[in-house]
DNA sequence: ATCCGGGCTA
DNA sequence: TAGCCCGGAT
């Protein structure tokens, strides 16, 4: 077996035990003064105001995932008003939830939102699993929700890496201004979590809240840095050696099949009833062979589907959903 | 025009 | 591990 493959088994089998050595060599961050900053810094998101449910901090991270809190606040209000609970959701049909999700982008979390909604009330009791291994097990959860909703919702002491937190870890602590994923990750992390619970709950929060809003990528704020020991600092700033990691590409947008994806299900939100293929192939005329393959990938990822008399809709759109049967009654 | 980001598949 | 998925901000 690769020393991959032993990494891999390592990481599903032994989420919650403790720290492997690490190659830490910088300071180690100093969870008092951070923590105290979070508690005069962070935003006010709503889902952090007490209350919030475990499902509803979920709904939350699959929206931001990939997309930034100002786009998701608006979303996430009206959803959970609409939708509270799990069951609520399953019960919604897929067409109704691609709606709501709008242009949050990534439509395909819209469908696995809602595919673990329904995983998450038929099997699981319509409560939201607490454990990290049960987490991982549901459509659209990966490493990083799995643990931010084990740590944020039922306040379990489980590394929680995101992006930002990458990037915190990489300038504080290594050194350095770069952050590729890495399989230690997890337990770089661990090794630095306050011992109690909900310190280390805060703690979390507050290392993703600090790469949010001060340790950013582009244009760090380090003068508003509540850290007393940064070895980025101390080494100066140093930036990437572009020798020896070349810029990661960035992804492109216009002209993409993703922007012709977007642009069709336009189309299909905007009407309540299935439409022609001439409707869809108007909203991009300046290359057919990618409009094809864009709706055609659209209907392998389930969020477009096609009538029996060959129009075309959301998914689910002409299901009788639970929904609908109860309004009839 | 470039930046930003987690899950999944192959 | 590379490459795909979105759209708004800057």
């Amino acid at each position: 077996m690769s020393a991959f493959h032993a990494d891999i088994g390592f990481e599903l089998g032994m989420t919650d035990i403790l720290p492997e050595p690490t190659d830490i060599v910088g300071p180690a961050i100093d969870s008092g003064e951070l923590v105290a900053w979070f508690g005069a810094a962070q935003r006010p998101l709503p889902w952090r105001q007490p209350g919030v449910s475990a499902w509803q901090i979920l709904v939350s991270e699959f929206m931001l995932q990939q997309t930034p809190v100002s786009r998701v606040e608006p979303i996430w209000l009206d959803w959970i008003a609409r939708w509270p609970t799990p069951s609520a959701t399953a019960a919604a049909g897929p067409a109704d939830v691609l709606r709501a999700w709008g242009k949050l982008g990534y439509p395909r979390r819209a469908k696995r939102l809602h595919e673990c909604a329904v995983t998450i009330a038929a099997e699981h009791d319509d409560v939201v699993p607490d454990d990290v291994d049960t987490l991982l097990t549901l459509p659209g959860v990966g490493a990083y929700t799995a643990r931010a909703v084990a740590c944020f919702a039922y306040g379990k002491r489980v590394p929680v890496v995101d992006t930002n937190v990458r990037r915190v870890l990489s300038r504080a602590v290594h050194g350095r201004d770069e952050a590729p994923a890495r399989a230690r990750d997890l337990d770089d992390v661990a090794a630095l979590l306050p011992d109690d619970d909900v310190v280390a709950q805060r703690f979390s929060a507050a290392l993703m809240e600090l790469g949010a809003i001060v340790c950013t990528a582009r244009a760090p704020k380090c003068g508003l840095c509540p850290l007393s020991s940064c070895g980025w600092r101390a080494a100066g700033y140093p930036t990437r050696d572009p020798a020896d990691a070349p810029a990661r590409k960035v992804q492109k947008y216009a002209g993409t099949d993703r922007q012709v994806r977007g642009r069709l299900l336009d189309v299909l939100r905007a009407s309540a009833t299935p439409v022609t293929r001439g409707a869809l192939d108007v909203a991009w005329l300046s290359d057919t062979a990618q409009r094809d393959r864009a709706l055609h990938s659209l209907l392998v990822d389930g969020l477009v589907e096609q009538t029996p008399d060959g129009l075309f809709a959301l998914a689910g759109e002409g299901e009788p959903q639970e929904a609908r049967a109860n309004r009839r009654r």
